[in-house]
DNA sequence: GTGTAATGCTATTGG
DNA sequence: AGCATTACAC
């Protein structure tokens, strides 16, 4: 035991839910209050009373918890015992369970996973083939409804038969979405493939059907514990408390407040109900607050207390008073970005902080690009989370494609993708005439390729030929799969399959981007291959690390899963979403603007709303010692300058915790050089409290005064003229403009480095004479050129 | 079957 | 504005 105090290193409450370990338990656990600080101790005391590690089951929201929460347990009880933990996402820990079951349900056991692309992909052929219109039957669409129904348990045949089902589909006009649910799935158990959700849907089949099976896995985790229960749905929440219903040592940690996911399906009833599951129920409530200041904690306090439905709870902290939230006031997004960056810098300056302790959060991925820019102009070190993540971008897919073809033949979507990638003359229609012939034949695709007899029936004598060198191919793929290390395998379909040569032709800066995060995935794949193995007692031993471990592996990961970058020093950029679970001395809210946060499609209903507020209270609280709130007057949204309000949460936080940087709240907006509808600024919505003076305490100034905002300090090596992305000038970039010379040394992003000759014309259309090495003089519209002045 | 130009759609949130 | 799909020419 390396530390046999850690009892006293929890506070009264958190020590009780500790040591309670038999029988159910419920922690209902505030923003901050040491919740996962709970969760791992809770099994370093089970581990540390003499429970085996092979029987706790862990359920976390990311890998990247899990793996955290295990290195944590290990240094507490100073043993590698924690690593024979089942520790992970629903997701990971039952898709290992099912590559176990899988051949009882049907099913093989190196069935591929779909991602949501491939899901989608499914469900355009499905329309396609069966003539109904996209428009209609919006993929998307399609895939949410037919994601809902398997979180509730609801089969393709059931939900046929479903009246409130029919009637919605119905009344929607789309009353064949049984049909196409009930095909979807039929397709994709003929690729031998899962979506996220048939992972929990077919866990649940497992559970049900098998009787031993079920028997099975409930004595072997006899401990089991969720975080974040209040985000689970009904899929999860039945095999839960199918897995508990022996033991019954079932512990659920979560916050009503902090429910977010209720669009996917999360359900905070599993939470609210959890008492009538098991009426010997222990609660205990975790409200102390260790991480935020007092002005942090009190006004989320203040916010969430416009939401109804809540448990009772509040949170409170010992910790100081704190600086007062900054509301900052911007006219444009872009102006928006640079105040946050100009507060950034300032803040980091005046009190020696690092860029690590800064966070950017916001409501949509859309909204980070205006941030990117103004970080990049003080030079200011960022990190996106979310977004484009490395493994959704199209060169990694490929040759992903190309793995999960190899470990599992019958995989439609990844054929789709690379039969005909790099080309070699197998098009879109031959690709359907042979799907179509396995569906109508009732064979699996791989079937009918293999079959010479059986292509040459539906294509002509040439494709046929293409198409038996590409099924060679593959095949002497998979029959090394078990003899080759992941890496030399990898690295031989890499080039076998000519996506190496294809790449390195394009000698464009994005194809070069492209051959890299190639190279970067092989060296994952051959770190992996590297890596040592845990046998099924949890032992690492050395043995042949193979291509389709690695490919199971990463199916399940996540940009929260990306390992050991947050010991970068950089600012860090994401949705709200995404921040949740995370912590930083400083963060940012942006765009709090009545359309985008809330967002505009939650105004309906009451539930929506209180969601949107629950993951402002989220945002808020991720805040340790200072919170930003900004807004713009103006956005842009679909290339257009559209008009904004400020949001209705940022009245909803009591104002004794608030301060306005650079503008009077009261004042009228401020007029700006941009065209648009000008909103009724003087019915910006008064304080609802009725005593009609909630804003008194600022000053009116007579004026409409432009916001105090000084335009950051750019460094002169560095000026970004412009950037060809919009017709409007920002002050910054035509100030940009008018200081380019002749004379001047510049860098295009296509032409390169070159020297200005020459610079005429009035603004918005100036132009510039540039002559670039190798390759001549060229005429550039500054307005769309990006040009970077290099050397003045 | 392949390459390019024109059109049209989109931007909640995520495993 | 940017991306994906579609239309049409080769």
């Amino acid at each position: 035991m390396k530390n046999p105090n850690y009892l006293n290193e929890l506070n009264e409450s958190q020590r009780e839910a500790v040591e309670c370990t038999e029988g159910p338990v419920m922690i209902i656990a505030g923003a901050g209050s040491g919740k996962t600080r709970v969760l791992t101790y809770r099994i370093a005391h089970l581990l540390n009373k003499g429970v085996d590690a092979f029987n706790i089951l862990s359920l976390t929201f990311t890998n990247k918890a899990a793996r955290a929460m295990r290195n944590r347990i290990e240094a507490i009880i100073g043993s590698s015992e924690a690593r024979n933990l089942w520790m992970g996402t629903f997701h990971s820990v039952f898709a290992k369970i099912l590559r176990f079951e899988a051949e009882k349900i049907g099913y093989p056991n190196n069935f591929t996973i779909y991602d949501t692309d491939d899901s989608k992909s499914l469900i355009k052929s499905i329309l396609k083939e069966n003539n109904l219109d996209e428009k209609v039957y919006k993929p998307g669409m399609v895939l949410s409804r037919i994601s809902a129904a398997k979180s509730s348990l609801i089969s393709p045949q059931v939900y046929m038969n479903d009246s409130e089902a029919i009637s919605h589909d119905r009344s929607s006009g789309k009353p064949l979405l049984g049909e196409i649910y009930l095909k979807y799935n039929t397709r994709c158990f003929n690729s031998g493939a899962m979506d996220f959700d048939d992972l929990l849907f077919n866990t649940n089949v497992l559970l049900r059907d098998f009787p031993d099976v079920l028997y099975k896995y409930q004595n072997k985790f006899k401990y089991i514990l969720v975080d974040e229960y209040q985000d689970t749905n009904f899929s999860q929440y039945v095999i839960v408390r199918k897995l508990a219903s022996l033991f019954e040592n079932i512990c659920v940690v979560g916050d009503d407040a902090q429910s977010i996911y209720a669009f996917r399906g999360a359900n905070i009833q599993n939470i609210l109900n959890f008492e009538k599951d098991y009426p010997d129920l222990h609660t205990f409530k975790l409200e102390q607050n260790y991480r935020s200041s007092k002005v942090i904690v009190n006004a989320a306090n203040s916010i969430i207390s416009n939401n109804k439905e809540q448990l009772d709870k509040t949170v409170w902290t010992h910790n100081e008073e704190g600086e007062k939230i900054k509301v900052m006031r911007a006219l444009t997004d872009n102006e928006e970005g640079a105040l946050v960056a100009n507060s950034i810098f300032t803040t980091k300056m005046n009190q020696q902080r690092r860029d690590k302790e800064f966070a950017i959060l916001y409501r949509t991925n859309a909204q980070s690009r205006a941030m990117e820019e103004a970080l990049r102009k003080l030079n200011i070190p960022y990190r996106i989370y979310g977004g484009l993540s490395f493994y959704k971008r199209k060169e990694i897919k490929d040759l992903l494609a190309y793995f999960r073809l190899a470990i599992n033949p019958n995989d439609e979507e990844a054929l789709k993708r690379i039969i005909n990638y790099p080309m070699r003359g197998i098009g879109q229609t031959t690709v359907e005439k042979i799907i179509l012939a396995a569906n109508e034949q009732g064979k699996r695709i791989w079937e009918i390729l293999e079959n010479p007899l059986l292509v040459n029936n539906v294509v002509g004598g040439g494709t046929a030929a293409k198409i038996d060198s590409f099924v060679t191919m593959i095949r002497s793929f998979n029959l090394e799969l078990k003899t080759k290390s992941a890496y030399e395998l990898a690295e031989r379909i890499a080039m076998t399959s000519g996506i190496l040569r294809d790449l390195s032709e394009d000698k464009t800066p994005e194809g070069v981007n492209r051959t890299e995060n190639i190279q970067e995935l092989m060296n994952g794949i051959r770190e992996f291959s590297e890596s040592e193995a845990p046998d099924e007692n949890g032992e690492a031993i050395t043995r042949l690390r193979t291509l389709d471990e690695f490919t199971q592996d990463i199916a399940l990961l996540t940009d929260a899963d990306e390992k050991d970058k947050e010991n970068l020093d950089t600012v860090s950029l994401m949705t709200i979403h995404s921040a949740k679970g995370l912590e930083f001395p400083f963060v940012y809210v942006v765009g709090l603007e009545e359309n985008l946060f809330p967002s505009q499609l939650s105004l309906n209903s009451r539930s929506d709303l209180e969601e949107e507020r629950r993951l402002f209270y989220v945002a808020l609280t991720r805040a340790e010692k200072q919170a930003f709130l900004t807004y713009s007057t103006s956005r842009y949204r679909w290339g257009n300058l559209t008009s904004c309000e400020p949001s209705r949460f940022l009245e909803e936080i009591d104002s004794q915790y608030l301060e306005f940087e650079g503008f009077d709240r009261k004042a009228p907006k401020p007029s700006n050089d941009h065209q648009y509808n000008d909103m009724d600024w003087e019915n910006f919505r008064r304080p609802s409290n009725g005593n009609g003076n909630g804003y008194s305490q600022y000053k009116a100034k007579p004026a409409a005064p432009k916001p105090a905002y000084t335009p950051p300090v750019v460094p002169k090596n560095l000026v970004n003229v412009n950037k060809a992305s919009s017709a409007s000038f920002t002050a910054d970039d035509a100030e940009a403009i008018m200081k380019l010379q002749s004379g001047m040394q510049v860098e295009h992003e296509k032409f390169g480095i070159g020297k200005v000759l020459n610079v005429e014309g009035m603004l918005p259309n100036k132009k510039a004479t540039v002559f670039f090495e190798g390759v001549g003089q060229k005429q550039l519209l500054l307005k769309f050129a990006k040009l970077k002045i290099i050397n003045p």
